[in-house]
DNA sequence: TACATTTGTGTCGTGCGCGATACAAATAAT
DNA sequence: ATTATTTGTATCGCGCACGACACAAATGTA
């Protein structure tokens, strides 16, 4: 009975991701400790590095979280003197996100993290084959999907 | 300057796994809702179907979850009358997890699920752009850290 | 046997993540 | 101009996730 077999963890495809996810923000970790931040906020300042003045909104669609994730999160950046929330003018039930100082220094030493995090995943915190058999599994889902998309185009 | 460019959101390789994971616990959460459970729970009761009488222990490793993950978990799944906790004979420090007949049940109910969340990813849900850039950004990045592990053996 | 170390489970505190809900500002409809 | 609807943000409650820590049972050691 296939229905058995499709029940067994190993043929999960959202187990391996969801725990590569967490492996993944685990390894983050000790780089984003020294800077005092979190994943979720080291998100929001990526966004706010690429373009500062951004309103809470935006940050939701970028990062496609939900409003009552990110305003708690970006209460407690403020707290952390890492951005400044301001009422828009033109708008405002709008409230615009800014980079403080201190904000805006974080990029450079940001700006080393992505090369230590691929260091730490070379060598013993993350290991490759969990990586690769999340490849594996998606590249056979998506075969799957796309034979159930042919038949419900016919 | 290619810390710039590393910088940006869309070149991070962590983000679309951490969002898709996020759609994906998503998309189950109609069908688990129905059951009455989590996600987290719902891979719980994987591993118990597969085999019953299990350890805290095994359940963590499986799971690649901590035991404060888990411990509290599996007091809300006792609570709701889908397992019993009972300490072991054999190792007074081990608790065996078993199923209630309850939780067997959920097995008949669980089975039309993998099928039921192919369909909702096919439909509205989860647009399938949003995986395959997930593949593709994990194809990259593998290439990376094959390279970059051919120069560290030699 | 006495003591040190390891192992299995658990509590506590903090930060997400999200459904449900609230509320005021902006916009649309009548 | 009034009223209804939409939009942007926020609070509340609950369930993870996990680091730090606690503690008793089991095991190892002198």
């Amino acid at each position: 009975m296939y229905k058995e077999e499709q029940l067994k963890l190993s043929s999960q495809v959202c187990f391996p991701i969801y725990s590569v996810s967490r492996l993944l923000t685990k390894a983050y970790k000790p780089y984003l400790d020294t800077m005092g931040i979190t994943y979720p906020q080291y998100l929001v300042l990526l966004v706010l590095w690429e373009n500062d003045a951004v309103t809470v909104n935006e940050i939701t669609k970028k990062l496609y979280l939900n409003t009552n994730t990110v305003s708690p999160l970006l209460k407690r950046m403020e707290k952390a003197h890492l951005i400044e929330r301001n009422r828009s003018i033109s708008d405002e039930r709008s409230v615009v996100i800014q980079l403080t100082s201190q904000g805006k220094e974080l990029k450079k030493v940001a700006s080393q993290v992505p090369d230590k995090l691929l260091q730490v995943l070379l060598t013993t915190n993350v290991n490759l084959p969990d990586i690769m058999n999340l490849k594996d599994t998606l590249e056979e889902w998506i075969e799957v999907l796309r034979e159930q998309k042919i038949k419900e185009i016919k």
